[in-house]
DNA sequence: TAACTAATGTAACATATGTTACAGAAGCAC
DNA sequence: GTGCTTCTGTAACATATGTTACATTAGTTA
């Protein structure tokens, strides 16, 4: 298994440090709870196989998706260092999943034994927080951007960097929804800025052609 | 000092560790950079007095402030734990300003000395990434609302939780800012929906008159 | 090639929301 | 109380954007 949580870390030590912390393998099918809103945390999970969704339900029946978590990734990690005492969301088979649950023990407690690698462990956890931390800041600062155009410019000079021209790997669809819109608005609004001169837009290729003008409207 | 970062640790020890870390007190006037887009990050920061601003600078001369950051928080931290090579924000002292500023080594060479509090440390790390991970979730679940009135009733319900009324800490500029919109539009959408009645507002105090349509907002 | 499907662009329309400017209410100093 | 400032609600208007339905293009299979 290839993942940050046991990076630098070889198979063997891992097996013995998971036994060490009690961790468990578990399978779910598709459409069960891992967890659910008010439960006390007591474990992070790892996606091994399949795919989690990360909720919010009403009472009314209504489920909200706050992100899907696939494999290699964790979830309800941000319960294990915190005091909250409930889950304050659902985590939802997908699909049938199998997950490893790891007890929180298991970030704590520096066993005497074979666990010298805890401090590995630690260590890539907080390397899991940090590009987590990016990705959302991003996101936020993405997000605040008040007009489509905005937002547009914002992502755009982004992810082009230094460079002048990029590929996108979303399509429309994902991408309206990354930005907080809906395809057809972006389609309108990606070639309206193609007219006006900004970028020029080719299915997934972006080039910026007025890089003023974008940090213009990416205020 | 009490921040997050020392908690648990006596003053003493505080002391001990950040010498073994080369750990050192700087100040900045207002406007003066801490750091800028593309330095190479060696170190995170605690704000001790003052406020910092995180920021990105654009050739045009533009800024984009994506957040502040105030006494006894850090900045940087997500560097510390990445492979990133440059800062890809600028970091300006908002008024005059003292930062404690930690090298990255500190949390990674466990010396021998009397450091033995660094996995303490590491720990209240850990901590303020959850905590920032939560609000982070939180307001990026929120900003995915694509109507203000979806965007409202998930901020409402969410504040009063179990509680059926309940006083928010910021006016409407704060929170109008905060949910994306401006202050007329948050007022004009307040008052919709107390005369429709599914809440009650006066200045600060919100209270929820009915549940369900909210949730059916919210959705 | 043709036939089909998926992705993307377009257009017309309704509406939510930003903008601007002002009015009323609350809080505070005197 | 008066006068002042700050916060909040209101109204009119312009516009950005969601919605819906359809057209066009690219990609894929036979």
């Amino acid at each position: 298994m290839v993942c940050e949580l046991f990076d630098s870390i070889t198979e063997e030590e891992q097996k013995k440090m998971l036994t060490c912390a009690a961790a468990k393998e578990r399978s779910f099918a598709a459409g069960e709870y891992i967890f659910r809103q008010g439960d006390s945390p007591k474990s992070m999970y790892l996606v091994l196989k399949g795919s989690v969704m990360v909720a919010k339900d009403f009472v009314t029946g209504k489920r909200s998706v706050l992100f899907i978590v696939y494999e290699k990734d964790v979830f309800g990690e941000m319960f294990a260092f915190s005091n909250e005492s409930q889950f304050w969301y659902d985590a939802i088979a997908n699909e049938p999943v199998t997950v490893l649950e790891i007890p929180f023990g298991f970030f704590f407690g520096f066993c005497e034994n074979a666990c010298r690698k805890h401090q590995t462990i630690v260590k890539n956890m907080l390397g899991i927080f940090s590009k987590k931390s990016f990705m959302m800041t991003k996101k936020l600062y993405l997000l605040s951007g008040k007009t489509l155009r905005e937002r547009i410019s914002m992502w755009v000079l982004d992810l082009a960097g230094e460079k002048d021209s990029f590929k996108s790997d979303m399509n429309r669809e994902e991408l309206s929804d990354y930005l907080g819109t809906t395809r057809p608005s972006l389609s309108r609004e990606l070639m309206a800025m193609q007219d006006e001169g900004l970028i020029e837009v080719e299915r997934s290729s972006f080039k910026i052609k007025d890089r003023e003008g974008l940090e213009y409207y990416a205020e």
